[in-house]
DNA sequence: TTGTATGCGTTATCAT
DNA sequence: ATGATAACGCATACAA
């Protein structure tokens, strides 16, 4: 059995009010007692039982993380960012992978709910608005509308769309196509294929618009990608993600297309893994840390002011270009 | 203010025994008293404070995962494995990401206790072992001896180092490197350098032991690697890890070297994301999966039985050689 | 400066 | 078949 306030009171000779003033730093207390207790504690090797503490209404600086998938490696910069921010604010990290899974996404809900989380960080999102409203406790949703009165924060994605096609623009492209996941309605990500619309507008270039299913395996999502690239006169395609152009790339080799001389490719997310280990590929990079950061902040505020109305709904931050070899301009 | 029970039972004109004994299935009860108790429950979204439960000695279901950094692919695969399947049994997790910092893996170790986690997995190794034998909780290890009383799990490192030289030998090498982190004493990890050396002995052939800091950030480390292909002679490098391994074919590709006519490369780790997007990467290849589930399997076992002395210290499981074009024979 | 008693939301024992 | 109540480990109002 895990030693209690009682034991520790006990090998101190104290009660357990003085042990619990010492712990907690309150009220008056001798430095003789203190060091009693401090010393019963070390010896016991005490942790305070957190569950009785918030029982008691004290928090429990738990916050849940419910993301899609940790091995996209963009997911997992931006979990690894948020954990950092959240473990300096004092706060400890509950995950929830929910895949693409509307019934664990539920169970996952539930189960921060019954252990009653400060807050929830939310970047998956097979649920419906409904059910994120009846939680009643304080969210912010990362990329993604899930209601009126959760607060939103993402990358400024029309803006990406937009640079991704102005680069491909400028490097000589005019077939230019756009592949990405079957968009849903009102998603900030639709913003990138808007902004590839529009900007393809101004350029008086017609629109090709492809997708491929986001939680489709690899190979297939690779087998599509071949068909697209042969069936196609493209020469140009804006990716919505970077393991989608990495893909574009591998299926341009098999194919013999040459990039960036007759395709030029632009990624999406631009994490440190990718641009390190695939310095070859051009894509509009999300401020990854800094999305973290305000997710935390906003969460933050939200926690200590539920019931505030918004003072924002949306954070959109900026986006920026890497330029590499697979829209270098050929000549 | 969450509803609570008896906020339910004052709906459901019950008392709170009775709607313990409804959500908890126990003792009897008539279907007309359930409906009315789970008709209120759906009313409130009530959900049970498990804080509440734990404290009257129910376990909390929670495990305790601490790791180094999910953005190394090789974790992220592991945790999200090793996530579904405690899920799947009926856990949640709770993530601990403690980089390479002693400090917040004790704050981690602290925080776990206090919250009173089942058990916790760890794969960060950062504090010595006295530390981990006063938890006084279920751990199970991955890939590093804690204490003679936590169970490891790894894959089997010595046949891993093996089966690199051999395949490099096989496919022509004769001067093969051993590249990977610095080791320290007692972990099975030093079984691959271990694998390595009796493996080259063998054939007669001398070492070269070379070290790249794990933490190093990878420019650098591509800067020394870059180094060291310069002033050697090898032709064949074994890599404890992919990430290194990649690095050596963009160091190899930067000189100029060709993979793999002057040079044979081979990684470790195998993850499904390295082998999908750099397919001309030889490899050793973890069973992640497997693992994975043997780590909750033994973990679950000390759970249900903290006193029974451990069967098995160490579980190895076999690794496998993925044949690539890195490690490919020339003529 | 220190100790006693009560309550947090739930489960379990005992009674009805 | 259902209800009253003690206990879980801790924090705090109140008392000493």
């Amino acid at each position: 059995m895990r030693p209690k306030l009682t034991d520790v009171a006990k090998k101190a000779g104290v009660s357990v009010t003085t042990v619990s003033r010492v712990i907690n730093d309150y009220g008056y207390i001798s430095q003789k007692t203190r060091d009693k207790v401090f010393a019963a504690m070390e010896e016991l090797n005490y942790q305070p039982n957190s569950l009785a503490r918030s029982l008691h209404g004290k928090s429990t600086n738990l916050v849940g993380l419910i993301f899609p998938a940790i091995t996209n490696p963009f997911f997992a910069e931006l979990v690894e960012k948020i954990e950092q921010k959240l473990f300096s604010e004092g706060y400890k990290v509950i995950l929830c992978n929910a895949g693409s899974d509307k019934e664990k996404e539920r169970e996952y809900l539930k189960m921060l709910l019954a252990n009653q989380v400060d807050g929830i960080i939310a970047g998956a999102h097979n649920l419906g608005i409904d059910e994120y409203n009846r939680v009643g406790l304080p969210i912010v949703s990362f990329d993604r509308k899930l209601s009126e009165q959760i607060p939103i924060v993402s990358c400024d994605n029309y803006a990406g769309g937009k640079l991704a096609v102005q680069e491909l623009y400028n490097a000589g492209a005019r077939h230019i196509y756009f592949l990405g996941n079957p968009h849903q309605q009102g998603n900030p990500t639709d913003q990138r294929l808007a902004g590839y619309c529009d900007t393809l507008e101004t350029y008086g270039l017609s629109r090709h618009i492809h997708t491929v299913s986001f939680s489709e395996s690899p190979s297939l999502k690779l087998f599509s990608i071949k068909r697209l690239l042969q069936e196609s006169v493209a020469d140009g395609i804006v990716c919505t993600d970077d393991l989608t152009a990495l893909l574009v790339l591998q299926a341009a080799k098999e194919l013999a297309i040459k990039v960036p001389e007759q395709l030029k490719v632009t990624g999406f997310d631009g994490t440190t893994q990718i641009q390190l280990y695939h310095p070859e590929l051009s894509t509009i990079v999300q401020p990854i840390s800094d999305i973290a950061e305000l997710l935390v902040e906003v969460l933050k505020a939200r926690i200590k002011q539920p019931t505030e109305p918004l003072k924002q709904m949306q954070y959109k931050l900026p986006v920026t270009f890497l330029q590499r070899n697979s829209t270098s301009r050929s000549n």
